[in-house]
DNA sequence: GTCATTCGGATTGTTGACAGCTTACAGCGG
DNA sequence: CCGCTGTAAGCTGTCAACAATCCGAATGAC
């Protein structure tokens, strides 16, 4: 067996793809390829510098993990989000933060509380007015709290969740929140996980993720883009 | 605009790799690829009679969807479930079909009772002992109550979660159950949807839940194959 | 005999090129 | 002037071949 040095990581490139599926997902959540546009494999290929192969693997990545649409002999599309599927989104999300929540309340590891305070600190810590800002550090806070529920499954799906988020938040101006509310609002959150009783928790998460993405009403919209010829499940 | 005519449907072929990854995954849960296996593309592109491209892509989609894992310059293998992941299927199986029972029971939508009566009569007829079979009718069901709820996330979600099932299923012979005691499960879940208390009703799926996947204790496991190069988050 | 080393086979990662589809536009007829 | 048709361009879907990497067996040293 050969000896096993302290500090030196295995140096475990990843692959090109999976590499691409981030630089891409970070470009369609922070709205650099709009909702609904294209993107297009030969630009893709030539700005990384590869060819098109690598690109449409990551492509099809993003197309399982619902971010994108693939409509045959068309191309990839970003995907809109409808009122419904922002409902949606807070359905879900509402789902998984609550049972984290929960678990976190009954367990109040102190691990985990404490990375929340971190999280907290770094939103209440954005200076001026970027409200992109805000919104990573409001849902790194959210991404936090389900971390601590320790499952690899519920952290997974929530990503997902969080991107939907971005991309729903990143395009509509008038789900703009005050910083200062939020700072208050996951503030609030850690008391009532720390010292609160689980009726109130849970009751201020609802209440706060209303306020976040409550004003989409669940009106009735396409589930999807029509013509798609392709569904990710 | 040019008018439309009855009768003729609009044919949308779907994506070559997005049939690849159909087929795929039908032959991993089902245990024909077994957990821990590779997936040689070559091979795989061989049998379809195709190029390595398009299976490649389907290999990602699924590594995206978390049914196989991305080991650079090796391969790609089957998930083994080891399990703390199965304990974590349970978890996030129950969190989801806790939620749709729930509004299920709040609607009392008679469209999807019925399918649900629909579902529970299929796990009932199925004759002789072909487990396999068993499990099929069983999570089908499961499916049409998460169905129930309408919302493509958790949908989604959740049929990742049944693919995983019906691995750790196809793997563990110890979690064969009398197929008389799911149907007799089932056919009370259904009772409590109509008539029940929400109270009874979620305590019944927690225990339909723990007696099929609550054998597997939650102890400490990896939450991942060591090395695994490319994850799925 | 055991261990380290080297070489070969096999598989994956990547590329460039070709075929098929879709779309937009110019041309033609009514 | 309006509508249909044919053509051309651009893109995606697919393929076969090349390069890089890894694994295992054979070889040699101690």
């Amino acid at each position: 067996m050969t000896e096993v040095i302290e500090g030196l990581v295995p140096i475990t490139r990843r692959t090109t793809s999976s590499l691409i599926v981030d630089q891409l997902r970070e470009r369609i959540v922070d709205g650099t390829f709009p909702p609904g546009g294209q993107m297009a494999e030969a630009q893709l290929a030539a700005t990384f510098g590869i060819s098109r192969g690598p690109v449409r693997e990551a492509l099809q990545r993003l197309v399982q993990e619902g971010l994108l649409v693939n409509i045959k002999n068309r191309g990839v599309f970003v995907i809109e989000l409808g009122p419904a599927d922002l409902a949606d989104v807070c359905l879900s999300r509402r789902l998984i933060e609550r049972k984290a929540a929960s678990l976190l309340w009954k367990s109040k590891d102190e691990r985990h509380l404490s990375r929340l305070d971190v999280a907290a600190a770094e939103l209440a810590a954005t200076t001026g007015d970027s409200w992109a800002e805000v919104v990573e550090r409001d849902l790194a806070f959210h991404e936090s709290l389900v971390e601590s529920a320790e499952s690899p499954r519920l952290s997974r799906m929530f990503a997902t969740l969080v991107a939907e988020t971005r991309i729903g938040l990143a395009t509509r101006p008038e789900a703009r929140r005050e910083r200062a509310a939020l700072v208050a609002e996951h503030r609030a959150l850690i008391e009532l996980l720390r010292d609160g009783t689980e009726r109130r928790l849970l009751a201020a998460i609802d209440a706060h993720l209303d306020a976040s993405l409550g004003s989409a009403r669940p009106t009735a919209a396409r589930q999807g883009r029509a013509g798609a010829t392709d569904s990710p499940a």
